[in-house]
DNA sequence: CCTCAACTTGGACGGACGACCAAAAACCTG
DNA sequence: CAGGTTTTTGGTCGTCCGTCCAAGTTGAGG
């Protein structure tokens, strides 16, 4: 293999990780798996990280740290744009990515429920979901500011409460690929938000 | 070890199953590992199940034909039970548990991810969850009928949406071990499932 | 008591695993 | 070019895995 520094070699690592946690499981993470999707010689594994946990670790740090609610671009801002409604397409955005590639959500939630369970008699452990939160927390605020309405509850605590309806909508379309379902999740979850704002400004004044 | 009769034989492996994947995860649910929580020689296993993937499908089986929601005693039917706080205490209930035994979710967590895997390129597979959409429905009458309320919606499409609120609530939890916002969560769910029912009927007569 | 089928048991086999390491190669400094 | 350090490589070791199987044990029917 090529020379190459050793910060690029852990990323190249990792990514090959998740690759192969997306395609086989996380059961199918195995070093002789991970360096030949990496097309890395067996010992390269354990020059750049001490164990295969480290590596996992590392991977798992870069799916919390990567943000993984991608935002649709936010709907054009109709004039009389429904907050419900901005919400309910923004979440259906997300099942859509779910329903078109169902592997990569489950490798996610295969590495959070690894690293949870290291955890377990822990303490809280390093912030999990915290960057989704925060992403999420934004698209909260942007879509209000597309309705022109305003959250009567701190959006923060909301978004935590839309990544967690996302995760059970993730696990239960897994379960029974029921896209349809999951589609009335999606609304059900908009609607729910959206009762913590504020109407249309427009009708208190 | 003593005479047993096959399907009971069964059954304690898939117990000892169960027991191990919550311990270990399901990464350490191997034949020894297995045979040696149920008491039994190695050859036990083979000779109840074809192979181990085949005692994982049924220990999965197990998880969901088992209530995993147990109801908490429907609250004293206090003469002016409202319907949010009627709800709250039951998925609060939920919490508890959670938080009590967490190690037990993660384990029905790992077993349905694992299912999820096996069918993501076939059917949409026997159904996962449809005995907690059962059950949680017919908590949902209890409450309404506690409460004096009745469901504008669907109650079986309102479990469903519990159901996978109720996963991401652990999930997240089990993410961060923050039971207050954990149970902020069962609070949301609680009004956001109190939406879809008409007010007290007293307010509409 | 004998027979036979059902059941039980633990050893054995081939394979895959994580980890380690000695040698080879590449690179840098003088 | 020579010497020394870092990086690369693939072979090897001990362990554990799932599965198989050939014996051993049990208990009911004749």
């Amino acid at each position: 293999m090529s020379r190459m520094p050793l910060e690029e070699r852990r990323e190249a690592l990792v990514a090959a990780t998740l690759a192969v946690v997306e395609r086989d499981g996380i059961g199918g993470a195995t070093t002789r798996a991970i360096v030949t999707e990496a097309g890395m010689p067996l010992g390269a594994l354990h020059y750049a990280f001490a164990s295969v946990d480290h590596l996992l670790a590392a991977a798992i740090d870069a799916v919390t740290d990567q943000e993984r609610i991608v935002a649709e671009a936010p709907l054009a801002t109709g004039t009389g744009a429904d907050l419900t409604e901005v919400l309910a397409a923004g979440v259906e955005g997300y099942v859509s990515l779910l329903v078109e590639r169902p592997a990569r959500e489950l490798a996610y939630l295969e590495l959070m429920l690894h690293a949870s369970r290291q955890r377990l008699d822990d303490g809280p452990g390093a912030g999990g979901y915290e960057r989704s939160y925060d992403v999420l927390a934004g698209l909260l605020e942007t879509a209000a500011a597309t309705a022109g309405c305003v959250w009567t509850a701190p959006p923060r605590a909301l978004a935590r409460h839309a990544v967690a309806m996302l995760d059970g909508i993730t696990t239960t379309w897994l379960a029974d690929h029921d896209t349809e379902a999951a589609m009335a999740g999606a609304r059900f979850l908009a609607s729910a938000l959206a009762a913590h704002a504020t109407g249309r400004p427009t009708e208190e004044d």
